[in-house]
DNA sequence: GATTATGCTTTTGTATACAAGAAATGCAAC
DNA sequence: GTTGCATTTCTTGTATACAAAAGCATAATC
């Protein structure tokens, strides 16, 4: 494990440098690790190894790993330690399931609230997210266009929600880090921007027919 | 606090012996004072004060605080402790449309999956439920009610689902704890039967109606 | 040769000590 | 009397030490 993780403990990483307490970096560090596959599923997460290689104490290492485990990135077990999740079909099936639902309520709430600020906001991500996959960086790309849909919640303004789809967004990208074959284009900014459209038109329908087929093939 | 939380220390409670470890422990009698309004909305939560109570380390009173903590039922503020949430109204509002979207979902999965013993699991939780509130034991019903509730995500087979509508429900608790004055009966045994029916008789049309008719009246 | 018992090692769980940050109090100046 | 600052006190944040549990290897027995 030291291998794949070793890379991280240089102070800032490819995309933006994330500001925030230790724990936020080593939590960070570590999400970036399985998203980028530097880290199998299955991997065995021990805190004295981690805490070495941040140089923190296991304490943070230990409320990076809850964290991570709350969102399911990361399975903890009882006296015998976290390892990185491995979501089956079947788990991966209820994801989407509940993604889907989701986003449909995401959108239309997006419609109805969403700031000209975050339609702009939004628009230069779906830009970064292009500039990633220009560059060949797949696991940036998959992480910036699960961020998109992160702040697609946060435009429709109801908490609950944004806390639901971080846990759903971070385990889908799991899962399509696991699963999905190589070079395909999964997650289309094109798409993203036609989206954006829809809802900055306040054409709710529209919106959530295209949010729909975008999570019709995003598997 | 003391005052409130004294009673706590009584190794078992009116309800079901609530197995598991420490931090269980601290966790479901936290939660339960915070139901059953002994611990008002705001209060102060001291780490070294609860340990001191429950007769363990902070380290344990701090886990279970980060966990009310992401179940929305207790707030954490940095360098500042913990307090008891005191949701808005708007904050409530997000919630319980959170909570319809939700509970429509799972309403319409457990038409499909629920199998006969969880169906007749469901049918006991309603008849301790109406104990509870025969008995005028208006914290332990709001806690059942929500434990119905709960056993229904179950019984849709959808993990994410089940996670997301514990937080919601123990929000919720929270709330109608909070806003509903005194003694009038907010979540209806009848209305739960009804609910069972309909999903064992597989009608997802009728438990649908049903379930958003009691989501309606229930603030 | 396989299998189970046993002690050794490794890893996690818990408590506590220390450091750092926020609130509160008291003092002084206006 | 009130406002502003400094000091003190209290609370949380972090590291570490110790205890307990699980895994592993070795060896003894069938």
């Amino acid at each position: 494990m030291n291998e794949q993780l070793q890379p991280l403990k240089k102070p800032t990483r490819s995309g933006k440098a994330r500001t925030g307490t230790q724990d936020d970096i080593v939590y960070a560090h570590i999400f970036d690790a399985i998203l980028e596959q530097r880290l199998a599923p299955g991997t065995k997460l021990s805190e004295e190894a981690l805490g070495e290689i941040f140089g923190v104490s296991r304490t943070i290492i230990r409320r990076a790993l809850s964290r991570l485990a709350h969102e399911g990135v990361v399975l903890l077990r009882p006296n015998r330690g976290a390892v990185v999740a491995s979501p089956s079909v079947d788990e991966a099936r209820q994801i989407f399931f509940a993604r889907r639902m989701v986003e449909r309520a995401i959108t239309e709430l997006a419609v109805q609230h969403a700031s000209a600020e975050q339609l702009s906001e939004l628009r230069q991500m779906v830009t970064d997210e292009q500039d990633c996959f220009a560059r060949g960086d797949r696991g940036a790309g998959i992480r910036l266009s699960g961020e998109f849909h992160l702040k697609l919640a946060e435009a429709a303004k109801n908490a609950p929600l944004v806390s639901f789809q971080r846990s759903l967004v971070s385990q889908t990208s799991l899962i399509i880090a696991q699963y999905e074959s190589g070079n395909r284009s999964h997650c289309s900014f094109d798409e993203h921007n036609e989206l954006i459209d829809a809802i900055a038109a306040r054409d709710s329908e529209k919106a959530v027919r295209l949010m729909m087929h975008h999570m019709d093939h995003i598997d």
